[in-house]
DNA sequence: GTCTATATGTTGATAGAC
DNA sequence: GTCTATCAACATATAGAC
């Protein structure tokens, strides 16, 4: 097992700084010291790859910041939440094109891993829904707002500035969100970095 | 010339109803009733025929919703372009996707469709900018509020929703880009079909 | 487990006849 | 302009040896 996610780390950089057309089994096969089928020997498809690849980010994002967004006591907290992963995210451009074009890919029922984008967005929905009315029963939220339409549109905003970031690096991701925050009436509270 | 335009505009019905995957030069051809020789003569390559695809969309679009945006002289005028331009989308799935798709592998520079995107983003982003300023001056949205930022989030959020709504048709666009503006202050007026 | 070699399928692009 | 035929390039997947 150990192997399998040597694998995943080293072609998670490779992705991370060469992009996504450059990840093609054969060319993530040498980086890690393979041949094409002895890297389809632990994984089958390249589609299942794929996804273990996106599942193991995933892992590693959850603890740094995906638990901030869940445990967040304060309002300032889920906000800056967000706006820390989406500051990670611009550190890592390859891994963006990554996601974005997969999951644009995987937006076709037939495909492997549809379920599994499917599942993502949905969890990551109601989790962020949660934190947000728990808060709002505190009152750390107007009662006015909805929920599950913040938790929906914050991934939304979040996908669609990845999209405008790849095609123009002038875009500041991390100052969208925290704007988009600021409309819903919370500061996020940006600075130092997760514990994690 | 009119060959040309028939030709994209067969294309663009072929796209809606079956999607990006479906939409090779050869699928494309058989639609239209030519070889995929055929039609490449009129475009060259295949890159450059879906550019062709896209503006012909946009040249539509832009006559049914981007000049409500652009003569917008309400706030809740410029709302309401948006929500029925995402309604109407919710009617084309296929060309969704395709715009979807090749967004994202045009993010590449070397991409012979990059050029057009980063334009279209930036011409978008201007003009609606350039609207929701009229409008603060006028004294009918927030002076508070900045509508180059308001600007880049709303197609950002447009973007992202097409994306979760390709995985999950059960994601309501319109709702959502009407709750925003909401957020923003304004109330979209959505009743009726635009004339044009 | 890992490799070499190869099958298979798909696509976009081109040459050349009509 | 349009077709047929073919090429060339990939990329994934598999068979079989070691």
């Amino acid at each position: 097992m150990a192997k399998r996610e040597e694998i995943l780390d080293t072609a998670l950089e490779v992705i991370a700084r060469d992009g996504y057309s450059r990840a093609t089994v054969r060319e993530l096969a040498n980086s890690v010291g393979l041949s094409q089928a002895g890297l389809l020997h632990y994984f089958g498809t390249k589609e299942q790859l794929f996804v273990e690849i996106l599942r193991r980010r995933d892992e590693r994002d959850q603890r740094a910041y995906g638990e901030a967004v869940g445990a967040a006591g304060t309002a300032a907290d889920i906000a800056g939440a967000f706006v820390r992963l989406v500051r990670h995210n611009a550190q890592v451009p390859g891994f963006v094109q990554l996601f974005t074009r997969f999951s644009s890919e995987a937006s076709e029922e037939q495909h492997p891993a549809h379920a599994f984008f499917r599942d993502r967005y949905a969890v990551s929905r109601t989790i962020t829904a949660d934190t947000l009315r728990k808060l709002q029963e505190e009152g750390r939220l107007s009662p006015g707002l909805d929920p599950e339409r913040l938790a929906l549109m914050v991934f939304a905003l979040i996908d669609g500035l990845q999209m405008q970031w790849l095609h123009d690096p002038d875009v500041d991701m991390a100052d969208h969100v925290a704007y988009f925050w600021e409309l819903v009436g919370l500061t996020p509270r940006t600075g130092g970095t997760p514990a994690g």
